[in-house]
DNA sequence: AAATTATTTTAGATTTGTCTAAATTTATTT
DNA sequence: AAATAAATTTAGACAAATCTAAAATAATTT
């Protein structure tokens, strides 16, 4: 594995994340999501795909190549690590994390990660629930719903969040919950979309529309419906 | 504290070393530390100046400022910080821990520094044995002697080492000498320079001229003849 | 002190990543 | 389907950091 610039390690995990969620990636899509302009992701994408890390044809938007999802895959073990780490060790807040381990993430010695990922005792999930892939860039996708399309009385997980304010983080932390929580669904509300929540045998509370769109869940049995959900970390 | 390319702060870190031995820095001295060409250390020393962090007048030599120093020595303190967890934590050889904390060094979050430094314990020296500026940028500086200034019979404490290679940590190893380690010297011998030594109440052994040369060492007791050790991480 | 050598600086290029403004292509309307 | 709007690319410029080759300055030698 090659080294790549700091700037194309962001645009290459951007397109990664962009990817998830839809097959294609644009041009407008990356420049608003790296806060950058169009003409420069243009520029961007040439070099990419000279390396070959990107199908590109002009105009038609691009993906990764499987190299380029490779390398994304790898960039985005070390941001989680680093994530783990801040969290575990020196104690961040779930909020901070992300911003530090921007910077972090790109420093690429091999040695340091693995040695890291030792020292964190392998750790499978970053503080947002989202998974780490392996020192072989192999991540376990696990079907994740969104709390919303959790059929009513069904006990799930909440494996991550898909944002990282410290309004979300204090919310949860305010209905007493984190990744890990076992939760059921107890009814719904047409009129808001709102939803009456239990964790375990405690009385039932209530969560917004927009509080549990964020929120994402895996069965602890077997399968449950539903795709991906949206991550951003 | 401004922020500064991680160009500028390895010709800042640079000066700061070369400095330690000799007061006025040149071009050609900062050109072969930095494995770059002398062109490129004028180019940036103008740009140093500018930032007001340089004493520069061309032909004359450069030296840091007040403020160039202070910002020395919080790059400084990131890279022995890292040092430290490297060796401590992660379980590196003294040997290795340079290398990567270059790179390390150069992530600049004043909270990440200072939660690292708590969750080291608040060291106060890096794995070579030199000495680690506090959050203020304050340093210890111990007075060192090289092993050959140290008078016969006299109790010292090895405090660092002037060279970071595999090659001396072996050597070192191997004589069971490590930073803290108390010793005298018996014997000099003219000839060759070598040394006769002693380890507490074990059998003395002989340290060649060279290896006595990178040994810095600091007197248990008030003070001790002799200046500033070399250093280099 | 004049000549030679060494050191340092300048001038001009190159690379990487970015930008603005204009041109091109694609998509959407009427 | 022609006109308009939106998205994308190109062209040309800029800043940072580097380099080579030439010029300028300082140091050393005879």
């Amino acid at each position: 594995m090659q080294n790549y610039s700091s700037s194309a390690e962001n645009y290459i995990k951007s397109i990664y994340h962009l990817q998830e969620q839809e097959g294609m990636v644009t041009t407008n899509e990356l420049a608003a999501a790296l806060k950058t302009k169009p003409a420069s992701v243009t520029d961007m994408m040439k070099k990419l795909k000279a390396k070959k890390l990107l199908h590109y044809e002009p105009y038609q938007g691009f993906r990764l190549t499987q190299e380029g999802n490779k390398v994304a895959l790898h960039i985005i073990r070390r941001h989680r690590l680093w994530e783990f780490f801040l969290a575990e060790k020196l104690k961040f807040t779930w909020d901070e994390v992300h911003e530090v381990a921007e910077e972090l993430e790109h420093v690429t010695n091999k040695k340091l990660i693995d040695k890291l990922d030792e020292f964190l005792g392998f750790p499978s999930v970053d503080p947002h629930g989202d998974p780490i892939p392996d020192a072989n860039g192999k991540i376990k996708l696990s079907k994740k719903i969104g709390l919303p399309e959790l059929p009513l009385h069904t006990v799930a997980i909440v494996s991550s969040v898909s944002d990282h304010s410290s309004e979300l983080l204090e919310l949860l932390e305010h209905k007493n919950i984190s990744i890990g929580t076992k939760l059921e669904v107890k009814k719904k509300f047409e009129f808001d979309s709102s939803l009456e929540v239990r964790i375990g045998k405690q009385a039932a509370f209530t969560i917004s529309k927009q509080l549990a769109e964020n929120i994402f869940v895996t069965s602890p049995f077997p399968s449950l419906p539903g795709g991906e959900g949206k991550r951003n970390s």
